[in-house]
DNA sequence: AGCACGCCGACT
DNA sequence: GTCGGCGTGCTC
């Protein structure tokens, strides 16, 4: 028997392999097999009995059992083909790799009017200590072990099962009242479920706050009776606190979640029970997209306009909404893309009938927040803003800044004009309070004591503002308030720091990205965009879409409860399209001039572009011969442009335009790939 | 992706 | 003389 086998090499084709008459393999099993001189795990995605390599085959060497199921295989070789990957490298980078679960928190497993635990599991000093320490409250592991004994106590703990390893990553809850659904809702979730099954693909498309969370998990729960399983999508981690419990509330019991900074054993856990039909239904981000969960009914995207959908940082590229929509063609599931700003090309598909539009004109939580727009001029928080603020605060309401940069100073000039910049990335560094130093947002790089490579000088006008400076205003204007942070830089607190605004103990959230999407604080009751211009200054053909979704996005986290919501857009363009429009809350009259816009610069929906990233020495020469090439061949190119360096290695790209169909003519024309040349389809960003 | 093989510059 | 630079090419 020949097992051909992928492996985490770019070449697309599999290596065949002797499959040892001791050895049980299957398709999809991940295997351990001889490579060169070294030796290797790959993935079986086919079992035959005559070889198609002539050379002599070596044996496999071990299995560890089941990696994927036959359909994902198929979904992840399909997503490897668009995106220019070898299909074991893909795999590699897509399916995570066994690993044990070790508790990092644990919880007592026995509720307080549970009977008590028989004489032989009687605790012993050391015990007693670790489970009063648990009962007051400390979880973490590493805490518990620090205790007297606490080591070993922990273990024979869990081992007695009186402690358990605390499966749920969340510690936010939502109390549970049932919701009746307005009609609207009710009508969108019987065309849903008349999907499920038959690949339908559907635009929930609504204002924040007009129940689309609810919608999705009916018809996650409609799906359950059906028999099917359910896969929730959020743009963002700090979305799936909420989506979590709340899906736990009208599900009936908890769903798995999914993302890529799971800890490998849970996220191995959560795949693994999903290929053994264990998971019924998964919350997550992108990667959860692939998710092997057997007969699937639904995939939900909400806010799928967030470009957080598309994986950009590294190959495979690929977006949430095309898996989702492979699975529906290939699995029959139906997919939901909910969202109040939805992306242009999705809006574009669901006005020409390609996909069905289910609108929610209504809002069912809340009245709608009144909108103002004040001037931005020097001041981080504008006088208009801060009085609103005062008077928020002082009625007991909750306030939410939005500022779209983190740090203190956003860039810092010398006398000499220059800007201070990265000496690898070329990106202008930023100033961090928390560290007194500068900061390359894309290399991470740490630069203390700057001086200016132009003239020498050490001493630089500090100039932007950042989540960091927007925290020290809030602090300085409202000293008696609790302000907390929250950016990628204070996200490994996102837990503790959502739960005490959802517990009201913090009065001022400042946030970058993550805070202006679905979050749902009923005592928010002001939002402050700090600088819409900025939104504006990125030059790319989405940068009105953006501004649009990220307004929208922030000022529909207002007024979620009783009292009445506030919104200010600190902006000196209040009459740009995008963000009049969204100051509305008008997404129709956005999208009319949007469409003028693309239409006359013929980009997206009114084309399709394919991004060609060439990496290393002399990128700009190879792009451009390259270019020359592909324009011979009757492409439309673009380009070469210079790119700032990653990692000191400089980068040069071309874009390349074309229709429906341009990927897979790009396909036929680079059937191998150099090694310094990247394929991303439908990029989000063309910078 | 690694790693070996291979052919040209400065060193004990 | 050789140690080592990293340019090509292969791994079932």
């Amino acid at each position: 028997m020949i097992a051909r086998v992928a492996l985490p090499v770019p070449r697309a084709a599999p290596f065949d392999y002797e499959v040892p008459p001791d050895l049980a393999v299957a398709i999809g099993d991940r295997v351990r097999v001889p490579f060169g001189t070294r030796h290797m795990w790959g993935i079986v995605v086919e079992l035959a009995h005559e070889p198609a390599f002539s050379g002599r085959l070596l044996p496999i060497e071990a299995t560890s059992g089941p990696a994927l199921p036959g359909s994902a295989l198929e979904l992840i070789a399909a997503v490897a083909r668009q995106s220019f990957v070898g299909h074991g490298l893909a795999l590699a980078r897509l399916v995570p790799p066994p690993s044990r679960s070790r508790a990092r928190e644990v919880e007592l497993a026995l509720s307080p009017d549970a009977a008590p635990p028989p004489m032989a599991a009687l605790p012993s000093p050391s015990q007693a200590r670790v489970l009063a320490a648990v009962a007051a409250g400390t979880t973490e592991v590493r805490e518990l072990r620090k205790l007297p004994g606490g080591s070993r106590a922990v273990g024979s703990l869990l081992r007695a099962g009186i402690l358990r390893p605390r499966r749920l990553p969340f510690s936010y809850r939502e109390e549970g009242n049932a919701i009746t659904l307005h009609p609207r809702q009710g009508e969108a979730v019987e065309a849903i479920r008349a999907g499920i099954g038959h690949g339908r693909v559907y635009l929930l498309f609504g204002p924040p706050g007009s129940g689309k969370t609810e919608v999705y998990l009916r018809s996650a729960a409609e799906g359950r009776t059906k028999g099917t399983t359910s896969l929730l999508l959020a743009p963002e981690v700090s979305l799936l606190p909420q989506l979590w419990a709340r899906a736990a509330r009208v599900l009936g019991s908890p769903p798995e979640t999914y993302f890529g900074e799971l800890p490998p054993g849970e996220r191995w856990r959560t795949w693994d029970g999903a290929q053994r039909g264990e998971v019924r239904c998964a919350v997550g981000t992108r990667s959860a997209a692939f998710l092997p969960l057997p007969n699937l009914g639904l995939i939900v995207l909400d806010e799928e306009g967030e470009p957080s959908y598309k994986q950009e940082e590294m190959a495979p590229y690929y977006h949430a909404r095309t898996v989702a929509e492979l699975r529906a063609e290939r699995e029959g599931a139906a997919v939901v893309l909910g969202a109040a700003a939805p992306s242009v090309e999705t809006y574009f598909r669901a006005e020409r009938g390609e996909i069905g539009l289910l609108p929610l004109p209504d809002r069912v939580v809340g009245a709608p927040p009144a909108v103002r727009v004040a001037p931005r001029g020097d001041d981080v928080i504008g006088p208009i803003l801060a009085e609103a603020m005062g008077r928020h605060l002082a009625r007991g309401g909750q306030v939410l800044l939005f500022i779209n940069r983190r740090g203190f100073y956003t860039g810092a000039a010398c006398r000499c004009r220059a800007i201070l910049r990265c000496p690898q990335c070329q990106i202008p560094l930023v100033f961090h309070l928390s560290e007194r130093a500068f900061r390359c947002h894309a290399c991470g790089r740490v630069v203390r004591d700057p001086s200016c490579p132009n003239c020498g000088e050490t001493r630089f006008h500090l100039f932007g503002a950042g989540t960091e400076r927007a925290e020290h205003e809030a602090k300085r204007l409202f000293p008696q308030a609790t302000v907390a942070r929250l950016d990628a830089d204070t996200a490994r607190d996102r837990d503790r720091i959502l739960s005490s605004v959802a517990r009201g103990e913090v009065q001022i959230l400042v946030g970058a990205q993550m805070v202006g999407k679905g979050l749902d604080f009923p005592g928010i009751s002001l939002v402050g965009i700090l600088n819409a211009d900025q939104l504006l200054s990125v030059p790319d053909f989405r940068a009105g879409e953006r501004t649009y979704q990220l307004i929208a996005g922030a000022a529909g986290r207002a007024g979620r409860g009783e009292r009445p919501g506030e919104v200010i857009v600190q902006s000196d363009q209040p009459d740009y399209y995008a963000i009049r429009s969204a100051l509305a809350g008008d997404y129709t009259a956005f999208y009319m001039e949007e469409m003028k816009y693309r239409e006359s610069l013929r980009y997206p929906p009114f084309s399709r572009l394919v991004r060609l990233i060439a990496t290393g020495r002399e990128a700009e020469a190879k792009a451009g011969s390259l270019a020359e090439d592909l324009s011979g061949h009757g492409f439309e190119v673009l380009g070469p442009a210079r790119l700032f360096p990653r990692r000191g290695v400089p980068r040069a790209q071309l874009l390349v335009r074309g229709r429906r169909d341009v990927v897979d003519l790009l396909a036929h024309a680079l059937p191998h790939l150099p090694p310094w040349l990247r394929v991303d389809p439908d990029p989000m960003w063309l910078g």
